[in-house]
RNA sequence: GGCUAGGUGGCAGAGUGGUCAUGCAGCGGCCUGCAAAGCCGUCUACGCCGGUUCGAUUCCGACCCUAGCCUCCA
């Protein structure tokens, strides 16, 4: 039975799909003005991770996550830049898309557009004028009518008065209340839009999610995620929109990921104390470094962004691949750690707690090949790595891991002020570098010295590859392995 | 001000009414020519004050502190 925390109930539900066996996901997507910060990259991993286990555990899911490619912001930003709204887009999308490769985030099976769903958009604003939930004000803007919903304020646990009370924004002159909010924004000279029945403008942002969720997923679907800053108020107003709209019951279970800080406070682009994908990436050994960090705090907590969690983060994936390396394929066996990984993820996808049930297998395989158990062994081993892959770890063979070396770049901490640039990024241009068959060569005249038991040679040639970030273990049978450090 | 999350050992971070989280770091041992890795063992904990209880880090209440939302934001 899987359990997950409702931000609608604030307890954990059991996940009761309403049609069996089959799930449907909607998921808050990025505005795309900017590359991807790690903010957003922990909301894209943490639904990348629930949609790889609930496929697990074998539902059917259809996963949605949209693309808001029409707002405020990317019009300000392309005027900037002197470029086409679509080249922004476009261009800031591609960077998204690379980045999601790179941290193994699988591609979403819809990503609606906001700009491809205008007659959807259209349509559903046109329904809520006809039930008298939305108003044509008196500057051209369609608004909707927050009053005339009797739900609102249900997610985010406000009241309508305590609302009006602490509004702190400059009351809307083409408001009838304050709260209210835009669906239809009428065109402003110079800014795109689209022709509709109120004249061209453009949608407002939180019409365009119920429209692309209703087209792709239904107007009733499983869950629905998204960062804790949408909760309020762009989740309550698709709540709003969506069920006043169909007059169906839009969502059963709404999910939200916690945030990443630094020196704890939120990281955001409004905060100007992000890092980009493409600024962290190059400072790890590999992003798995980053994937295996963000799983190993639970997706509702926030997360501080800092350099000690994220080398820990290394030496603990490290200590999973030391376990998975040279064992030969076999069968996953099962076991206690099976179960209690099982149990975790079920239980509101408890990442840290599953990760320990791997890294407690991951002991196990090391006392299996210590006790020479190699049979054992591989079996466990395979089932550490079909665990693991559960939560998209162990991409790659297990000795192509301690080939990685950890990259000498300054790591990325504190206030942005000024941002390092990535560059002198990649392996193999360190200092002393040097390379994998120069490696064996040391490796074999080590092992001569070793037979000659020249211990004081084999020293040598050992600190030499110690100083160029080489680091030897001997194993028994006189092998010796490498790593990177 | 209103609302919502939190405060766990040197660090990160789970969890529980009374035996173990887990990883990193430290210490001791085994292994090793010496190391490294691994294995075994081990030391630092549950913001503060009360209450319930045979017993609370875990439940309840007050307090202090932090973060978030209430305005665009993953």
């Amino acid at each position: 039975m899987i359990r997950i925390h409702n931000s609608l109930t604030g307890e954990k539900e059991e996940l009761k799909p309403i049609e069996p066996g089959v799930l449907r996901m909607y998921v808050c997507g990025l505005t795309v003005y900017d590359y991807v910060h790690i903010g957003h990259a922990r909301m894209l991993l943490v639904f990348d991770m629930v949609t790889r286990y609930l496929r697990h555990r074998g539902y059917r899911l259809t996963y949605v996550r949209n693309i808001t490619d029409i707002d405020d912001k990317i019009i300000r930003r392309a005027a900037e830049n002197r470029e086409p709204v679509e080249a922004l887009t476009q261009r800031f999308i591609d960077a998204m898309n690379e980045d999601c490769t790179r941290l193994a985030i699988l591609p979403p099976d819809h990503e609606p557009r906001a700009t491809h769903y205008l007659p959807q958009i259209i349509a559903i604003v046109e329904q809520l004028l006809a039930k008298d939930y939305a108003y044509r004000a008196a500057n051209g803007d369609v608004m909707y009518s927050v009053g005339r919903f009797p739900g609102y304020g249900k997610l985010s646990g406000k009241r309508l008065a305590d609302l009006r009370a602490g509004a702190r924004v400059e009351v809307d002159e083409a408001k009838r209340d304050p709260l209210d909010f835009v669906l239809w924004k009428h065109a402003k000279t110079g800014e795109p839009s689209w022709p509709s029945p109120w004249g061209p403008g453009r949608p407002g942002w939180h019409i365009e999610c119920s429209a692309m969720s209703t087209a792709l997923l239904g107007t009733h679907f499983d869950l629905h995620g998204g960062g804790l800053d949408l909760k309020f108020p762009h989740h309550e107003n698709e709540i709003a929109q969506s069920c006043a709209a169909s007059g169906d019951c839009f969502v059963n279970l709404w999910m939200h990921n916690g945030f990443v800080n630094v020196d704890d406070e939120k990281m955001s682009k409004s905060l100007g104390n992000f890092f980009t994908l493409r600024e962290v990436l190059p400072r790890l050994r590999h992003p798995e470094v980053l994937r295996y960090f963000l799983l190993a705090s639970h997706y509702r907590g926030p997360i501080n962004y800092s350099l000690e969690p994220l080398d820990q983060a290394d030496a603990a994936l490290g200590r999973l691949y030391t376990a998975l390396r040279d064992l030969p394929l076999a069968a996953a066996a099962t076991n206690d750690y099976h179960e209690r990984f099982l149990e975790s993820m079920d239980d509101d996808f408890n990442t840290p707690e599953a990760l320990a049930a791997l890294q407690g297998l991951a002991r196990e395989v090391n006392s299996a090949k210590a006790s020479g158990a190699h049979p054992r062994a591989a079996a466990l081993g395979a089932e550490l790595r079909e665990l693991g892959s559960v939560l998209g770890l162990f991409a790659m063979p297990a000795e192509q891991w301690f080939r990685l070396a950890k990259p000498a770049l300054p790591q990325l901490t504190g206030k942005v002020s000024s941002v390092p640039g990535s560059q002198g990024a990649g392996t193999g241009d360190s200092p002393g570098w040097i390379d994998d068959e120069q490696v064996e060569a040391r490796i074999a005249a080590r092992a001569a010295a070793r037979r000659a038991r020249n211990f004081t040679e084999s020293d040598r040639i050992r600190d030499e590859l110690a100083a160029a970030g080489v680091v030897l273990e001997d194993k028994p049978g006189g092998k010796t392995t490498w790593r990177r450090a």
